[in-house]
DNA sequence: CGCAGATTTAACCATACGGTTGAATGTTAG
DNA sequence: CTAACATTCAACCGTATGGTTAAATCTGCG
C-alpha cells in the first residue's frame, strides 16, 4: 500500500522534518536543482563551496523529510525530487492565507486613508 | 516606509527564519492559537507542559521570523499573528506544485494500470 | 513605598546542526 | 587483482536549539 507506507510517520513529525529541511538555503537550492533534473551527488555538490561530505549530510536531511529519493545506479546514484511531502506543508501554510490577506487589506485601508488626508 | 522596513533582510535569510520557526510543532500550535485571537504570553503558555521561559524562547523564534508582533500593554503584552511572512514561504513551496501534481498523475496512472490487470 | 503579577534573562545541560578532514566502502574498468 | 572513482562514515569542532530553575526586571496597585 503506497499511501500507508508514505504515512508511517505522524503528520506533525513529518511537518517538522519538511520545514526543517526547507530552513536552509543550501538545501532549498539543492531542491531547485534536482527539480530541474535528477542528478548524481557529485553533480549536486559541484556548485557549492562546501565539501562533498557536507552535501551528503544535506541530502540525508532532505531524505529524512522524504523530499528526495535516491536510485542506486552502480557506483553512483541518481537523486530526484519527491515533492509530495510539500503538499502538507503548503496546506498548513495556506490555512493562514486569509490572515495575510486580511492584514494586507487593513494595510491598504490605512494607506488609502493616508492618501486622502 | 512600511515595505522596506519589512524587507530589511534578504529573502533567503527571511525564508530560513520562517521555515525554521515552523519546524517545531509547539510553535506551529502557538501560531494557531494567536491566529484565533491575540493572547498574552501567559495565556499562550498555559496549554503546554513546558515552562514559561521555554515559551518565551519560542516566541522569540517566532518574532525573529516576524510571524508574531507584540503590543506592550502595561505589565503584560498582547501577542498577535503576523501572517505576512508566510506568503513568501507559501510561494516558495507552491513553485513545486506542478511536481507533486505530476508525480500524483504518474501514481494514478500506475494504479490505473494495476486495476486493469 | 513596596508587594504581587507578568515576562525575560542568566546560567546551565544534553543534544542537534553544519561544517571540516581523513579513512572506509562499494563499484566499475583495466 | 588493483587502481580510480563516487559516496559515506567517523571523529572532531564551534555554535544553536530546546529545555530547565532561579534570579532579575518592569508595571500597576493598595
Amino acid at each position: 500500500m503506497v499511501k500507508s507506507a508514505a504515512r508511517r510517520k505522524a503528520l506533525p513529525a513529518r511537518l517538522d522534518a519538511v520545514f526543517h529541511a526547507l530552513s536552509d538555503a543550501t538545501r532549498r537550492s539543492i531542491l531547485r536543482g534536482v527539480a530541474a533534473r535528477a542528478k548524481t551527488v557529485g553533480e549536486i555538490a559541484r556548485p557549492y563551496r562546501v565539501s562533498l561530505a557536507a552535501v551528503s549530510k544535506h541530502l540525508k536531511v532532505l531524505e529524512r523529510a522524504d523530499l528526495i529519493r535516491r536510485e542506486k545506479r552502480g557506483s553512483f546514484q541518481i537523486v530526484r525530487l519527491n515533492a509530495a511531502p510539500m503538499r502538507a506543508a503548503e496546506r498548513w501554510i495556506r490555512y493562514y492565507e486569509r490572515f495575510w490577506n486580511r492584514q494586507l487589506d487593513a494595510l491598504q485601508e490605512l494607506l488609502d486613508r493616508e492618501d486622502s488626508r
